[in-house]
DNA sequence: CTATTATTAGAACGAACGTTCGAACTATGG
DNA sequence: CCATAGTTCGAACGTTCGTTCTAATAATAG
């Protein structure tokens, strides 16, 4: 008989389940990994992108790279899970030290921007590959980014209520995400100011926008045919 | 000797270059195609897409339509001219028709949103595809994109002109393509504003967040790290 | 050293990919 | 009814895809 069954679908790698007390040789490694595998994704897209263009830019043979992970999707899902919980984990330690209602939402942008810029890789992968993870990987990244929202939509709601304003706080939560998650496709780090200045100017445009009722608007006149 | 070289690289299907001054069948198919395939790109993606799905939603067999064009890549090409091409013509006629700054701005948005409602899927491939044609048909669809940058930074500028306003007209533009071009993300037919409630919420928030300073800043306390 | 476990890679799997070829079919006009 | 051009398709091309098998190598503990 023979000395473990070949019938094993997976060696199962090592630690898979732990509360991770220290650094193993094996997560630094993994995370070099999705670190390459972050830039490739980025570049040609998920779709796009082959497991053999991951194994020529991390230096790994094709099957060695399995022993890592199980699946190019279990990679994706990596990538976008610990990302997004990253920026969640950092919003809040930074909404807790301040209170005012317009701060708070200065706090959402400059953190979502800051964070952003600094990795924008990662970033473009999450926003741009979004409903790729199909089944349980799909719906537990919908669920932080549910959350994600609801935390946006909040701090709305306590800004509508202090300044009694009246607007949708969904399409304004919705327009803000799209002046933020766009940035990856124009951003230029050589021209374009930094995380700090534009998220100062997104937070003017926004929180200027959303609050008085304003005359901007013209006479109604036979524009509409 | 043959009747004709082997070496022939294409029938060339017909009329590939005419004016056009008769609809013919071909044209008809052609149009049908391009309406599955925009459907099947909007949701499996450019490069999920197989040329058998596109076979399949169109009901034409894989071989019958190459008759038709050369290329998967031309394929998205014809859809992205073609939707950006009618989007910047219906721009240009309604602009015409309008001369105060503050409309000319509202006008543009009512235009992006209508046509990008009324046109979602393929304007969700024109968004989300943006940067995966290559050489020859990506410096096109990029020609007409910058065009229609230039067009919105113009109507930006004339309104600040007239208002005596300072900020940075890039930024703001790239922040209202933004709010626009991320709908095809979130927006729900059934729950949503139709298209000219929400270009006027969206033109209200563009248009008030560029205006005045404001004073929904904070006092400059110990956020700062 | 030896035994054991962790890690890596070569070669191959079947499936799916975009594309092409040649033969068929259909329509039209003489 | 034949000739010609327009249209369609089954079958196959060579390539690349994600993944797996198996064995070899490195690391570590006794």
């Amino acid at each position: 008989m023979a000395s473990f069954s070949p019938a094993t679908p997976q060696v199962l790698p090592r630690r898979a389940r732990e509360m991770a007390p220290t650094e193993t040789r094996f997560d630094r490694r993994l995370a070099k990994i999705l670190a390459h595998a972050t830039n490739v994704f980025c570049e040609k897209g998920y779709e796009g992108a082959s497991m053999r263009d991951l194994s020529r830019s991390s230096g790994m043979s094709l099957a060695g790279l399995y022993y890592y992970f199980e699946s190019k999707e279990k990679l994706l899902y990596l990538i976008q899970k610990h990302t997004f919980t990253t920026i969640v984990e950092r919003l809040r330690e930074r909404l807790d030290q301040v209170e005012d209602p317009a701060e708070r939402i200065r706090v959402f942008i400059l953190n979502h921007v800051e964070y952003f810029l600094a990795n924008q890789k990662a970033m473009k992968v999450l926003s741009h590959e979004d409903d790729v993870l199909k089944n349980g990987y799909g719906s537990e990244i919908a669920g932080i980014k549910r959350e994600y929202y609801r935390i946006c939509m909040e701090l709305l709601e306590d800004f509508k209520r202090v300044r009694g304003l009246q607007f949708s706080g969904r399409i304004a939560v919705l327009s803000l995400f799209g002046m933020m998650n766009w940035i990856y496709t124009w951003y230029n780090p050589r021209a374009d100011a930094n995380a700090k200045d534009l998220s100062r100017q997104m937070g003017d445009i926004f929180l200027q926008g959303i609050c008085a009722p304003g005359k901007t608007r013209k006479k109604r006149s036979a524009l509409a045919n």
